[in-house]
Order: C-alpha cells, then sequence, then structure tokens
DNA sequence: AGCGAGCCCTGCGCGC
DNA sequence: TGCGCGCAGGGCTCGC
C-alpha cells in the first residue's frame, strides 16, 4: 500500500495495539525483506526479540515504530506490494508472508504481525534514531522528535503539521526540472506516488512535464493544497484500492479508488471537459492526463 | 544538478 | 491450455 494515505492507514491501524506491546517472538521467512537491515538476520531478531514498542511514526511513506528505552526503531517501507496484517496465533497470512512478529499486548493478550509483500521492494529494517534537526515531531503519530538514520534525508510530507510550504516552493522554483519528477522526489516533498501525482496535476490542470522553474508562487500554493486534499480525503476513504494488494491492517480495501479523476482514467471522458483521456508513457511508469485541460507546456 | 537506465521482485491479465 | 509480453501504487544507484 504505497502512497502517504495507504501507510498512513496502515498506521492508524496499529496504534490501539502496538504501543506498550512486547515482542515475543520474531520469525524471517525470506530474508530479502531485510535487505535495509544492517547486518545480518540473526541481529534483527536478537534486537526486536524482548523488546517493547512505541507509538508508530510516519513520515511520507516511510512508517517505524522506536524501541522502549532505547536508541533505535523497526523501520517499515511497505514498497510496491508490501501489508502489514494484525492477526491471531493460528491466523494464515498466506504464501507472502516474508515477517512474522508474535507480540503481547500491554494488557497481557497474544498478537502477531505478519509483514506480507508480494513483490518484496518493502523491507524492515532496525535502525538508530537520531534527533531531527529543526526541533519538530519527526512524524505523524507521536511528539518524537528522532528519526531513523535511513529516513533522515526524506523531506516532510504535506499533511505534517512542521511541513513549510513557503520553503518547498523556493526549493521546487529553484529546480530546473519537471514538475512531476518533483512530486515524486521524496527529498524535496514526501507521500507522494504516481496515483497522487496524477491526481494533483489534474486538479490544477497542470501537464507532467510542466517546467518547475516557470512556476509561479501562487500556482505552487495552489498545487500544494491540491495535493493537501487529494491525500486527506483518500485518508478518509481508507486509501485507495484496485484489488486485494492495498488492504489495511485486517485485510479491509479503502474506497478511494471510486474518487479518481485522472489514475487509471485512460479512454474515459474527463470529469471537468469531458476529452477523453489519455494515458502516456513517462519514466519507465505511466502519466494519466486530459489532453484538454492540462496541455502540452512551450518547449523551453 | 539532472536525467535516463537498470536493478531489486512476483503475479496478473492479455493476445496469440 | 500454454507462452510471452506488458503492466503494476517505490526507491536506490550508476554513469553520463
Amino acid at each position: 500500500m504505497p502512497e502517504l494515505p495507504e501507510v498512513e492507514v496502515v498506521r492508524r491501524g496499529l496504534e490501539p495495539v502496538i504501543p506498550g506491546a512486547t515482542v515475543t517472538r520474531v520469525e524471517v521467512l525470506d530474508a530479502r525483506s531485510l535487505k535495509r537491515h544492517r547486518g545480518p538476520v540473526e541481529d534483527f531478531c536478537d534486537q526486536l526479540q524482548g523488546s517493547v514498542l512505541e507509538m508508530p511514526l510516519r513520515r511520507g511513506k516511510f512508517l517505524w515504530v522506536p524501541l522502549a528505552g532505547t536508541p533505535a526503531a523497526l523501520v517499515c517501507h511497505l514498497g510496491m506490494s508490501g501489508q502489514v496484517l494484525l492477526g491471531e496465533e493460528n491466523s494464515d497470512f498466506g504464501t507472502q508472508l516474508r515477517i512474522r512478529l508474535e507480540l503481547e499486548t500491554r494488557d497481557g493478550s497474544p498478537i502477531v504481525v505478519g509483514f506480507v509483500d508480494q513483490r518484496i521492494f518493502g523491507s524492515m529494517a532496525i535502525d538508530d534514531l537520531a534527533p531531527v534537526g529543526d526541533g519538530h515531531p519527526a512524524g505523524w503519530g507521536s511528539a518524537d522528535t528522532r528519526i531513523p538514520r535511513s529516513v533522515a534525508h526524506i523531506a516532510r510530507d504535506p499533511l505534517d503539521t512542521a511541513f513549510d510550504g513557503e520553503a518547498f516552493s523556493r526549493r521546487l522554483r529553484a529546480k530546473n526540472t519537471e514538475i512531476k519528477r518533483a512530486l515524486l522526489d521524496q527529498t524535496l516533498i514526501s507521500g507522494i506516488g504516481n496515483i497522487y501525482a496524477d491526481e494533483a496535476l489534474w486538479a490544477t490542470r497542470l501537464h507532467y512535464r510542466a517546467p518547475t522553474a516557470r512556476l509561479t508562487p501562487s500556482k505552487v500554493r495552489e498545487l500544494v493544497d491540491a495535493v493537501q486534499q487529494v491525500l486527506t480525503k483518500a485518508l478518509l476513504e481508507g486509501g485507495t484500492s484496485f484489488d486485494q494488494q492495498y488492504v489495511n491492517v485486517n485485510g479491509q480495501s479503502g474506497y478511494f479508488s471510486h474518487s479518481l479523476n485522472a489514475y487509471g482514467r485512460a479512454g474515459s471522458s474527463c470529469p471537468r471537459c469531458h476529452r477523453i483521456m489519455v494515458r502516456e508513457p513517462w519514466m519507465n511508469r505511466s502519466s494519466h492526463r486530459c489532453p484538454g485541460c492540462q496541455r502540452t507546456p512551450r518547449s523551453r
């Protein structure tokens, strides 16, 4: 479940059960899901085993859970197809289960966390926590001002209370690149992926190749507003799911796919101007736009 | 600095 | 039925 709303849905699902829980057993079924863990599999297991978990935090698409009384956290990225599922001792998480954690919650009940990942682009890791530079909470979820080393380069996301829209605008307009590239640059603004980039660009009538240097401050403000709106709405609807691949911690799909205006709508008419929308190859992926209201920018 | 390509992977739906 | 192809919501590294 890759973009910000989907990851936040997962974080919220973990919120009621994770804080205060003790890890009683760690099972790594596929070591490839630890590719970002610096160290051997045993080291990951040993560090987690017996740890008490704190409130999960999220910045952009990264999720982490500080380990109580230590300067370390369990870091999780879902990649393209990762899921974090809650279950019981006898729950069947299927053949794509990569990591299994048995916990005892703070009220003493047993619970199992399954990390399921079809494509194994996602990962779990134990990583060191270091203070963020600005003194604000490091992410969404708790007041903790420490961030995992491997997440420190990720910019604050547009739903973060410490997100600085003016600073983003300045950095964006100073760049010599195209707007969709910039929206997907997680070191500039985080949490946005292919779906919500296409949605925000449609909402503001911008072509994905529009040069960032030509955007006015007010256009950037409009774009940031659109991004915040689409992420917030998607979150309220439980995220975007096209299939069983993208689900919350209970395996349920979100409803936002019904609200998409651009992504996946090639061949359908634009909800605004009724021209037929197109899908175009872009950066080994796809971009969706309306040829009527998102005109090709003049060449530089 | 920015960009394109390639890589990490599995599985689905499609056309032949 | 089977095969090959293109496709999929991410991120990182490399060489130019």
